[in-house]
DNA sequence: GGCATTTGCTAAATGCTTTTAGCAGGAGGA
DNA sequence: TCCTCCTGCTAAAAGCATTTAGCAAATGCC
């Protein structure tokens, strides 16, 4: 036998009030009138018989849920998306809501049947979190909730929240000055002739703008530019062996950490080490930059802090779109000076 | 000026009929005895209008929500957190139910807050996952919904879903006598004497056991067994290092990724190559197992279908507990016969 | 004292669906 | 013909909280 559960108007009965003040009290509304005494009683009695408000009556009166809904194209398919998930929660549990986690594959016939599961359950607002950061599809439903773009963008949601990639782009060219290195400099996983018209993201492309303007603000030029249009380990190790063919740089700018995972493995087949003979620098701070020997130095992906900026910018009626620094995450793969 | 909602009510006038007999249709109950007409203008009715159910309302009348909440202690500290919860998702998705995420990073009073949300939220079943599989605190609340233990076990909730970590160790043992090595096999993160009485958790205890059990099936024994707490890459490199000085074997068994991984970098450093001199088994299928050259042969842990497991069995009202397979993924660090 | 406020509280409506109980009319049996 | 049983459908209650409208008593003011 399951007690059953227990309703305001209990609370109310065992006071000896009405529903009403109770649910007012329980509720904190500021302008009611009702005595410090009525106040006590109340409180008591919830506390008494351990009274949690019916979640369902309150949003079908309110249409309130206090829940947000994370709709994401992939939730696992890269290791970057527990970062803004993980944020995203840690938000949402801070403002005592939570989260519905609804992933589509970037199936528009998903992501609509998404959105509707999420609205119908009268979620208070919407993140829709994108892998790869590019205009996302956002189905062409009426949608009346307040509703931002996680590392993504939209059109019709004007408000999302990116990494600040063409900081990090800068920030990477001036680590390698920083350490001395203005010439020699390999570029990994890019070329601006070859790829010219291809578009990768958004994202991806202010990465590039700030690396250039990085280079010619430093008077610096790259030996060298590998073009690959996957960024994979294989990729790296196959561009780095390719690259050491003909030339011997001082040091590799590569666009991942995965990238550079493959470059170290090439370099260390080819007996150079790390960074004496050549320095690296890359982007991300993929879980691998830790494991790698020397410690990969990279520019990082501030996932968890994204995620979290989402949420509260939700929760706090949106504002304006967001840029998150990246952060620089040294290791050992450059020089000390 | 956004157009309310549309209402059973409404969907009932337009069929011109009750708003008893449109729900009763519209849900699909089986032993009415509404007539095809009724059937076929109630439907059409309810397209036409678009007509979506308000969940709240009917959470409030039914306590069903067709949601789940995934209850985890780490969402995405280790790596391997997104397949359970991906796993998990798809078969939500499926069943037309969705998915609360939420996250207690092992604390009970969190646990405590976050059975509650999901509760008040009149959840039909609650997933407690872990992600280092072992007895799992559960908040002492009255639970009355289906519950079970992902990766994970509770002596309140008997019905878990685990890895088959048994007979995946007597797999791992069973490839090296497959590839011909028989004997020289040394094993990386754990040494029985100088670990005795200590307990890492219940699943590893069962690949030891399965380790042991096929050891001694085939007649082999280990030429050492190196110890270490953490498995992390750092430390498969030490103690790599450390085996190399005195001995030579010619298998690693390494007791997860990690550890082989630090293993490939000690191995490199000493020219030594895989799988010719030197052969490497496995256990997780990490990502990392596939970004080694050569890649790494692994004995999987099958997170994705124990996610899928574990909302099946509670959406299909519980049932037996459950070992899932672990894969055994191929790859070049043994020798082909 | 007489009137307008303020104070402290409550009855009842509302949100939307599911479900119980039951009604009216027709068919079938005796 | 009368009674029982189906058939096809509906009225109304229930589920639980919030909110509007408003009542009775106490207070303030002149």
């Amino acid at each position: 036998m399951q007690k059953k559960r227990v309703t305001l108007a209990d609370v109310a009965r065992l006071a000896g009030l009405s529903t009403t003040a109770a649910s007012m009290i329980l509720t904190g509304r500021p302008d009611t009138r009702l005595s410090a005494d009525a106040h006590a009683k109340v409180h008591a009695a919830a506390a008494s018989l351990g009274y949690r408000p019916n979640v369902a009556a309150r949003a079908l009166r309110t249409d309130k849920s206090r829940s947000i809904a994370f709709i994401s194209d992939y939730v696992a398919t890269t290791r970057f998306a527990s970062g803004l998930i993980r944020g995203a929660l840690a938000a949402a549990e801070e403002a005592k809501h939570v989260m519905l986690v609804l992933e589509t594959g970037g199936e528009p016939a998903r992501e609509t049947q998404a959105v509707e599961a999420a609205l119908d359950r009268q979620v208070d607002g919407l993140i829709f979190a994108a892998m790869r950061a590019r205009e996302v599809f956002v189905p062409d439903l009426p949608i009346n909730v307040p509703t931002i773009m996680l590392n993504g963008t939209s059109a019709r949601f004007p408000v999302s929240v990116l990494p600040d990639e063409y900081r990090g782009g800068r920030r990477a060219v001036e680590l390698l000055r920083d350490a001395g290195i203005t010439e020699g400099v390999a570029l990994l996983g890019h070329n601006a002739d070859s790829e010219a018209g291809l578009f990768r993201s958004e994202t991806i492309a202010r990465r590039f703008a700030g690396i250039r303007d990085a280079m010619i603000a430093n008077g610096m030029r790259f030996v060298a530019e590998l073009s690959c249009w996957n960024w994979e380990p294989a990729h790296g190790y196959d561009l780095t062996r390719k690259l050491l063919r003909t030339k011997r740089p001082k040091a590799l700018l590569c666009l991942n950490d995965r990238l550079a995972f493959g470059a170290y493995q090439a370099l260390g087949e080819a007996g150079i080490t790390v960074p004496e003979d050549i320095a690296l620098v890359s982007f991300d701070n993929d879980e691998l930059a830790s494991y790698l020997r020397p410690g990969l130095t990279t520019i990082g992906l501030p996932h968890e802090e994204m995620g979290r900026k989402a949420v509260e910018l939700m929760l706090g009626g949106i504002g304006a779109a967001q840029l998150v620094e990246m952060p620089v995450i040294e290791r050992g793969s450059l020089p000390r000076r």
